[in-house]
RNA sequence: CGCGGGGUAGAGCAGUUGGUAGCUCGUCGGGCUCAUAACCCGGAGGUCGCAGGUUCAAAUCCUGUCCCCGCAACCA
């Protein structure tokens, strides 16, 4: 194959080891992988990029917990990630891991260059602080006000640390956004960023002190190099930027950044203030994907609705899981996966069109033409309608693919399966073939049907290699390589010998799958949750638990999702607020039995004040308040 | 008046610069038998959230309005 169309460089995001990847993940590294592939066959030299961001505090703690170092915890997961890869046969040209030597020593010589530059300079940095857990979290990480770790309050504090001058930027990123369009897609994404810029820029904090996992800042050891500094930058690192440059200089800059709409911020303003901070030039392409939700919204470990890739695979086989990601949804957008949506997928798309079809034409080229394809004879009526269709899918499939519209190209090339389909329908070699007088037009059809085939086995290609080499074993093709050019020339096939294999894609039987499914759910193996640090049993019995009879309830005045009870407990009436508007009406709370932690220290919600505190269950995306028989003022415990 | 996204056939979605509303699945009827109860054809089903406006013409542009979803903010 012809490397003559130049470079292309793509990468995915690298990803956080703190647990195993899901389906989400997949998604992402499908759709660069497809594109890799895609972009090979058609004679670029591709360059693509995929890794792990293994340093962080959230890292270094979970070690902790497992009693293991930080790198003996992040090296066995990122095993467990390299592995998921090689069963979903991703064809990275490499992986780089933030702990690497080469990625380490780069970017100590990065904050060196932007330091040197001017625009890294040493400051104050004040956050909300975690004194036991010796961690800064922002507001908004904050769970009920207090530490997401060990839930104790935090307090405000400060430290020293290196900021980056990223409002320096703000007006060349700007420019980048309003000069070109195409920097950022989707474009709601680029005005979202482009509004982002506009209300100004924060100088970025990006080092730390209050731990220790990650990259010594070169000229102050007692600080590390935080998050995104040391993440992004990967994407030159593992090309040897700068101290060997020699991929760097072949491929950089990027062509594609492949990200998930929630990192879209940090790789469309943060990259390329630090590439222009290096007089680097940015990246050509940064593309947000959507995320995959489940019903009832996102995918997280901590709801345990993760869907686990591998036993997909297992049951399905990747090529299958591959064409599903792809084709089902729009780049860019959110969408919904459930097992029964897949499941009928795979079976019209690949069972009943694909599959079914390759079926029909290699058991009737066995049956009317002793195996082998023979030559085109006799032109006749839908002959030409199908070879037109056939030849221009490939142009049709580059114009999506330029645009990431992975599903539109599949749909294209679904378009021509039916066809062909259609084609067989249409000819009926079937009644051809009860006449031996019509010989030559019934080999002419059957040569027609190989080499739509033939076709659409170049086409599917970067989606499905292994699907379309199975498809060209079977059509007797086996020893040509996939030539994308070949997808624009028709009479290719003649004089192979087909081979009958197994269908490619099986019917499946929605009802038994999705049975099949929900049990292997079910059955997976006790995970242990994720826990808070253990506690004493006098710790617990600091606590105050009483019963309350909610006697009244009203919406807050000035907060939409906060409600205002009047608990009585025993003896005394207060004043209790909850965070649960969304979830229940003042009239349906009122007369209820609930769970009140009597003795929390009060606080004051926009000017009212809340004396204790209701319990609620998390289920899905609401709250259930919990509720007993018991008499109000009762203790609980 | 916080920022943003969205409301189009039963479901999931397309609808580029305004010009007879499409696709996939499902559903109903028919055809065919080479094939994985599959394939092919046809039908039913939408006042394109609502109300105004611009226009010869609007799902598509403008204004207002209702609803849903993210993020942000008070969520004891």
């Amino acid at each position: 194959m012809t490397n003559d169309k130049g470079k292309y460089y793509i990468s995915t995001p690298i990803y956080y080891p703190s647990s195993n990847l899901h389906i989400g993940h997949t998604y992402c590294t499908v759709m660069a992988d497809a594109m890799a592939r895609f972009k090979r066959l058609c004679g670029y030299d591709v360059w693509f990029l995929t890794g792990t961001d293994e340093h962080g505090q959230k890292i270094q703690k979970a070690a902790e917990e497992n009693g293991v170092t930080p790198q003996e915890y992040v090296d066995r997961i990122v095993e467990g990630i390299k592995e998921l890869w090689k069963t979903m046969e991703i064809s990275y040209d490499d992986f780089i891991r933030t702990t690497e030597e080469r990625h380490v020593k780069r970017v100590q010589n990065i904050f060196m260059k932007i330091y040197e530059n001017g625009d890294i300079y040493k400051g104050e940095y004040e956050g909300l602080y975690c004194t036991p857990c010796e961690s800064f979290w922002t507001e908004s990480q904050l769970v009920d006000g207090c530490c997401p770790d060990c839930g104790r309050p935090v307090e405000k504090a400060s430290e020293e640390a290196y900021f980056f001058r990223l409002s320096k930027y703000q007006e060349r990123l700007t420019e980048l956004f309003e000069g070109t369009p195409e920097f950022l897609q989707p474009e709601t994404r680029r005005n979202e960023m482009l509004a982002f810029v506009r209300r100004g820029l924060d100088d970025l904090c990006i080092s730390r002190s209050s731990f220790n996992w990650g990259i010594p800042v070169p000229i102050n050891d007692k600080h590390v190099i935080y998050v995104w500094l040391d993440a992004l930058s990967n994407y030159i690192t593992a090309l040897g930027f700068d101290d060997e440059p020699e991929l760097y200089n072949k491929y950089w800059p990027c062509d594609v950044h492949l990200v998930g709409k929630e990192i879209v911020r940090f790789h469309s303003i943060i990259w390329p203030a630090m590439l222009m901070a290096m007089n680097e030039p940015v990246p050509s392409h940064v593309l947000g994907h959507g995320w995959l939700l489940l019903e009832g919204g996102k995918m997280s470990k901590s709801r345990g609705n993760v869907i686990d890739p591998v036993k997909l695979i297992e049951r399905y086989g990747i090529d299958a899981l591959k064409y599903f990601l792809l084709r089902e949804y729009t780049f860019g957008q959110d969408g919904i996966f459930t097992n029964e949506v897949m499941l009928n997928r795979m079976n019209s798309d690949l069972a009943n069109d694909l599959g079914n079809l390759v079926l029909r034409a290699v058991t009737m080229i066995g049956k009317y033409c002793g195996g082998v394809i023979p030559e085109s004879k006799l032109p006749g009526e839908h002959d030409d309608e199908l070879k037109a269709l056939a030849t221009g899918a490939a142009a049709k499939v580059e114009g999506f693919m330029d645009k990431f519209a992975f599903n539109l190209a599949l749909e294209e090339v679904w378009a021509l399966v039916r066809r062909t389909n259609k084609y067989i329908d249409e000819t009926m070699p079937w009644v051809l073939a009860r006449d031996a007088a019509n010989k030559d037009r019934l080999d002419t059809v059957m040569h027609n049907l190989a080499d739509s085939l033939r076709i659409i086995s170049i086409l599917i290609y970067p989606f499905m290699h292994t699907t379309s080499k199975e498809i060209r074993k079977q059509l007797g093709m086996w020893y040509a390589d996939v030539a994308w050019e070949d997808a624009f020339v028709f009479d290719m096939a003649n004089g192979e010998q087909v081979k009958k294999g197994d269908a490619i894609f099986p019917r499946l039987d929605i009802e038994k799958e999705l049975e099949a499914l929900e049990q292997l759910q079910e059955s997976a193996q006790s995970v242990p949750l994720e826990l808070k640090p253990e506690i004493e049993y006098d710790e617990f019995d600091k606590m105050d638990f009483r019963v309350g009879l909610i006697l009244e309830a009203k919406k807050h005045p000035k907060a939409d999702k906060l409600l205002v009870f009047k608990v009585k407990m025993g003896t005394e009436v207060r004043q209790v607020i909850s965070g649960v508007a969304d979830d229940y009406t003042p009239e349906e709370m009122v007369g209820m039995k609930v769970v009140v932690v009597a003795n929390l220290k009060s606080r004051t919600f926009r000017g009212l004040e809340s004396k204790g505190m209701l319990l609620f269950g998390e289920n899905g995306d609401r709250w259930d308040i919990v509720t007993t028989t018991a008499p109000d003022g009762a203790t609980v415990c």
